[in-house]
DNA sequence: CATGAATGAGCCTTCATTCAT
DNA sequence: AATGAATGAAGGCTCATTCAT
């Protein structure tokens, strides 16, 4: 369902991508798309040569980590919405992604996949999520606990904006919960 | 009270300064930081040198259009301020802000310059602007009419939000009033 | 006629790019194409970023090079065209060409410019030197100097393979001259 | 005579051997020898450790390329000359020699291994072929049949620069004809 | 023996910054 | 003061060669 694995991936060669996947998650959210290759194939321990036999280009070994990391929530938010009522679900949803992505509020915007540009790569995981979340709000607003006049856009539109608005509060927890509850009582109808 | 002018600066010199700053904003703004100071040079009209004789590095280039955006924003704000009742005049200059920054939200997260790797040069009227909304932030909430548990790191961190979330939604007017709706509707008293 | 001057271009930077273009003339052709660029800015006297100033690319320096080649033997030509009867200006120049290239054959063989792959640069000089040998080749065959049924193309060849030819005996002069000879007796009618 | 085999060589080594040369000539002479030794590995079914366990470096690969074509030529060179007239043989094995070589004038040129950088492997094969060509040429001058005035290197030379003529004549048999007419006529004594 | 993952030196090219004109 | 040519440190990427599996 998810793609024909190429081909089965020596363990040794699998370890090593999916060490360079985790250097470069960490790398590219802490200190931006600026670091060169090299760093990252040093801090995940293996050569340039490597990083590059796994990723043609620095660019697909970007699209990877946010292939990821859009999987990564799709999944979570598969859970969560099958676990709860539909208005609580959609809450605990919202706050899940945004806690997913703190400090990594890109990787939220990349969610909004509508836009031209977006590597084609990242069309699928991220329609996938949005799949869930078209869904999940459209049954909080049946529930009646969510505006009925809003619609997918504003809601990935709001999601990004949360998280840019944590990543300026992320010393402070309880500031944040502040932020969660502006957003929320703005989310319930009037 | 922005620090004493080197000198008064010639008139062509003046007009070049200007001039590169504008297209630099106009340029970093739409096209990124990535763009060469060449062709920021080219398209100013001038050539590299006098880029680098009125700003000795590309950050300071970029650190002056910051400045005088957050100056124009702080003018603004001020001005607001002293026209409308305590509360209208929050809401105004929250709008105000955001509405400043569309597709710049960079420049709307520079205002929160109480971080510690703000350069310098921004504090100031990063400060001034933050004095300004504190004072805001107070009077409406003595009005009544936001919520009293806002300190302004929340807030500035919602503007930071909301113009995030509002560039997704650049091409969509209607959407963006109902971000505003949302946002504003949260921000008052449960 | 040979294209407007794109601008005077200082006479340093003129001179920096003529040392270019003598030493990469030197350098591809004793050494071949592999040879790295900051070697070439070495010997050069310059930095890499001089070269890649005048010459957006590696490729387009090896062009340059070679269109220079090119309009130099274009000149001779027409000048020894001028000058001689029909059939001693054919093989005049047949000689002058082959001179010309000892050692670089690939010149000679780049200025068959009727293959499809050629670069676009290179493709007016050629046209110059290939109009100026059909002329010279049509006037020794109606002299009757020249078999008849030869056309440019295998002049072209001939010279290219020629030049070939003369590569392997740069040391002997006297077998070179010998060379000669077979072609151009090869060349006479029967 | 060509070396004592190291070791009798398993079948299916041979095997990997025989395709990667096959391969290897294929492609150096169709795209250079710039091509990677990882896609002559893939080409010739077999991983690139294989290739380097034949042969040690990409270099002796090549070598081993030429050395080969060069035995064939030697072989064929031998068989026409004993099956002729000194003449005919002559002539005959110069057109072989070409046919043999069609866009691949490197190898022809590689016969003048007298040369001083020529590999050494190359020498012996090399060897054997010029000698043969001496007793050819040496012939066909008694026979009267080529100018008394030329010796081997001016015969190696011609046959590299006419196999350099031909590749510009690929597509045109008939012109490739009136190239071997030209030679021809231009070898035989005035 | 075969395989192909790993390595890392080296290449081409870019761009912030300096400095002669 | 302005200009733009020169500089050279990096950066992304390739590929011959080695070595663990």
């Amino acid at each position: 369902m998810s793609g024909a694995q190429e081909r089965p991936l020596r363990a040794d060669a699998a370890r090593n991508r999916a060490r360079l996947l985790d250097v470069a998650t960490e790398v590219f959210t802490t200190r931006g798309v600026g670091v060169p290759t090299e760093e990252i194939a040093r801090a995940a321990g293996v050569g340039v040569g490597t990083l590059f036999r796994h990723f043609p280009t620095k660019e697909a070994l970007l699209e990877a980590v946010m292939v990821r990391r859009l999987e990564t929530m799709a999944a979570r938010t598969v859970q969560l919405a099958a676990e709860s009522e539909p208005a609580e679900a959609f809450f605990d949803c919202f706050r899940l992604l945004i806690d997913q992505s703190v400090g990594k509020s890109d990787f939220v915007q990349a969610l909004a996949a509508g836009g031209v540009d977006v590597h084609s790569a990242l069309q699928e995981p991220s329609m996938a999520i949005q799949a869930q979340l078209g869904e999940l709000l459209t049954g909080a607003q049946q529930a009646g606990a969510v505006r009925p006049d809003l619609g997918l856009p504003e809601l990935l539109a709001l999601l990004a904006g949360t998280s840019k608005a944590m990543e300026q509060l992320k010393a402070d927890p309880a500031a944040r919960e502040r932020i969660f509850e502006v957003v929320f009582q703005g989310l319930r109808p009037c």
